[in-house]
DNA sequence: TTTTTATTTAATTAAATAGTTGAATATTAG
DNA sequence: CTAATATTCAACTATTTAATTAAATAAAAA
């Protein structure tokens, strides 16, 4: 089988295993952000944001432009669409053996017939 | 802007971030499994796959039959098109605000002649 | 009814996580 | 050069996680 593990997985996942770290990648996906932008919305110290956003990093979700004394911070579009790619291959896969459980109860009907 | 939040993102995203746990999903995805069928490939005791399992459930990814002394446990669809979601949401955002820069610099350079 | 099988619960442990505060580092502005 | 700004680092704490082993339940088989 296709191995859609990807090195990163379990970095990626549990990077989105928490809110502010979703609601940090939803600011970042409508504009690049520095810091302390990411850390406007939330009621937590500077130290904390920088620390999620090493785990957002880390899971290589985000890129980050280091300008002067200001970080920049980007959204990494492959690494998002890397961990879509492993949930998505199994729901397909469960549609899939849906699908092929329902022809099977047709055709078991049919031959009752 | 629409709530692609979900009651249980943390717990679902949380629970994938596991390879022991992406495995029991994938063996789930290619069969319904008991709780000791999910422990084969798995060294390690069936209390601690036993928890697994009840991660898993907790994020909703997983349903439980009970069939006398055996648990049946079946991959719930509908959770993992929610976390699909949540991605894939981002993912093409971030694919449109790409190609909204692209025409911005196109725009720009044109504009240059 | 006793034994075996399937699974969970409880108690424990080591490591990781999410947060804090205070100090340190680097860069820019006055 | 000094002060202000942007960010990180270090030390600490409480909570959660992932695992273990041993005991408890519950159902099926002998």
């Amino acid at each position: 089988m296709v191995n859609y593990e990807g090195k990163y997985l379990d970095e990626i996942f549990h990077a989105l295993a928490n809110s502010t770290r979703r609601e940090m990648v939803n600011m970042m996906a409508l504009e690049d952000r520095s810091v302390s932008e990411l850390a406007v919305p939330f009621d937590m110290s500077l130290a904390a944001i920088s620390k999620h956003l090493k785990v957002l990093e880390r899971a290589n979700l985000v890129e980050r432009i280091v300008n002067g004394r200001t970080h920049i911070c980007r959204l990494n579009k492959e690494t998002l669409a890397q961990a879509t790619e492993w949930l998505d291959f199994y729901r397909k896969f469960w549609s899939n053996r849906f699908d092929l459980l329902e022809n099977e109860l047709l055709k078991a009907k049919k031959e009752e017939q």
